[in-house]
DNA sequence: AGACCAGATTGACATTCATCAATCAGGCAC
DNA sequence: GTGCCTGATTGATGAATGTCAATCTGGTCT
């Protein structure tokens, strides 16, 4: 791998404490590799192998069952996933694909079990990760079982809102359709209900997303530190959200 | 707390492979506690002080967001649940009730973070209780989001068969009313399902159900280890499906 | 036994949501 | 620029699900 990426995924809360020379010896065994867009990396059921770190571009983690297909997250840099499988050493529970040309890293499940066992700072580091992974899908479940589409797709603006640099004016980072499976929900419907939004303090065009009302789009969904996040205490890497939008400048 | 509880504890898959010493450390900082039924142990956005251990009885998991409510999972002895929460310092994402008189064992959160920092096997066993939340929890998203409510329903049931005594011949543990917000849907729309799925290889009396033809049934909604679990490498803890079922004495 | 009560069921109806099909719009190759 | 291709949108429709209200049922208490 590249020696200007290491310091970056040194800084990751999951091996930022750990001692350097297991550090080092967990980069020895991974390797950085560089995949086009639209590539399977790993498909649900195969066994876990390595832990993944997206170093560029972006991945999406779905679900398959029967011909059924929904989105459980997009990783973007710099991100860890399936990293629960890896630990258990058990099937993924996720398929994870390339949205655009991304580079990824890999780390060997066995090194990182057997270094979690001598590195007690890293194994709390682990611990941290994995709790604030779980935490995350807790509230993407409750998000589904407690909204209807229209209050999913309110929280999710007002979500990107919150992370986007400039609240009031961002564009949305990812194709309609992914974040309509990402919600639970038909691209039609997505579609109509975003339709449905604009005069609820929201105005849109194309990827552009403009709040003109915060207050009244909170009144469609009213924001919720426990489903919408994050915890107070710092962003959960992992499986997160729906990527950070970037600025837009004005048109 | 009961010295006859100790040994149950010692032997769940979160304090089995720790040091005898901490173990003792961490169970005198903690106190077991009989609740009445109905009674509310934890409200969702407080602070979370202890871990929870359920001794006896039925815990239920819920969450809230304005008038909704959903049952997230119900925890039957001896689990736990609300880990995440201790361990990341952070509210609890969930409310927990009692569904019967239940006897809980309280363990403060601190001696908890405090202890798996220095006992590595405590640690790692940590890392494999959250590690197993977290995919329980991903397989209850992917349900919900892959499945219809009559497919959720039927493999609940085939889920309750697998993990009952009797295959064939069991009873729902829990209210149905219960099941239905588990599952993500209304009582009356349960009743129905239920119902309707009579003809496809599922007699019910009550809270009796009788699978009189497997394969119908999985008809319905193919089983999947990676949605219904478990994972094949032992029962997961802590927040998991709805209960085992006891088994039936014949009519 | 009888009254009572919470939960379950059923029916009628409204709403949400998915599906199918037909455009429409924007980006990219040539 | 033109053609094409994917994704987005829109419309028409039906299926799935929620809601409200009215029983029904099983168990508990007295």
């Amino acid at each position: 791998m590249r020696a200007e990426d290491l310091p970056e995924v040194r800084r990751l809360p999951l091996f930022r404490d750990m001692l350097h020379a297991n550090f080092e010896q967990l980069m020895q065994g991974s390797y950085a590799q560089l995949f086009p867009a639209g590539l399977e990396l790993i498909r649900q059921g195969d066994p876990a192998d390595f832990l993944h770190i997206v170093l560029e571009g972006a991945v999406e983690l779905h679900a398959d069952w029967g011909d059924n297909r929904c989105t459980m997250a997009v990783v973007q840099p710099v991100g860890t996933f399936i990293l629960a499988a890896c630990i258990k050493d058990a099937p993924y529970l996720m398929s994870a694909r390339t949205l655009e040309r991304s580079r990824v890293l890999l780390v060997p499940a066995s090194d990182l079990r057997a270094i979690f066992r001598r590195d007690p700072e890293f194994a709390v580091s682990t611990i941290n990760e994995l709790a604030g992974a779980y935490r995350a899908v807790v509230r993407h479940a409750k998000g589904l079982k407690l909204r209807n589409s229209r209050e999913r797709v309110a929280a999710y603006l007002l979500k990107q809102s919150r992370m986007a640099e400039n609240a009031d004016s961002f564009i949305l980072g990812v194709e309609k359709r992914l974040i309509a499976s990402y919600l639970g929900m038909t691209p039609e419907n997505l579609s109509r209900t975003l339709r449905g939004l604009e005069g609820n303090g929201v105005t849109l065009r194309g990827q552009q997303v403009t709040i003109t009302d915060r207050a009244a789009l909170a009144a469609v969904a009213p924001p919720d530190r426990l489903i919408d996040g994050p915890d107070p205490g710092g962003a959960t890497a992992g499986v997160s959200l729906p990527p950070p939008t970037r600025v837009n400048p004005a048109p």
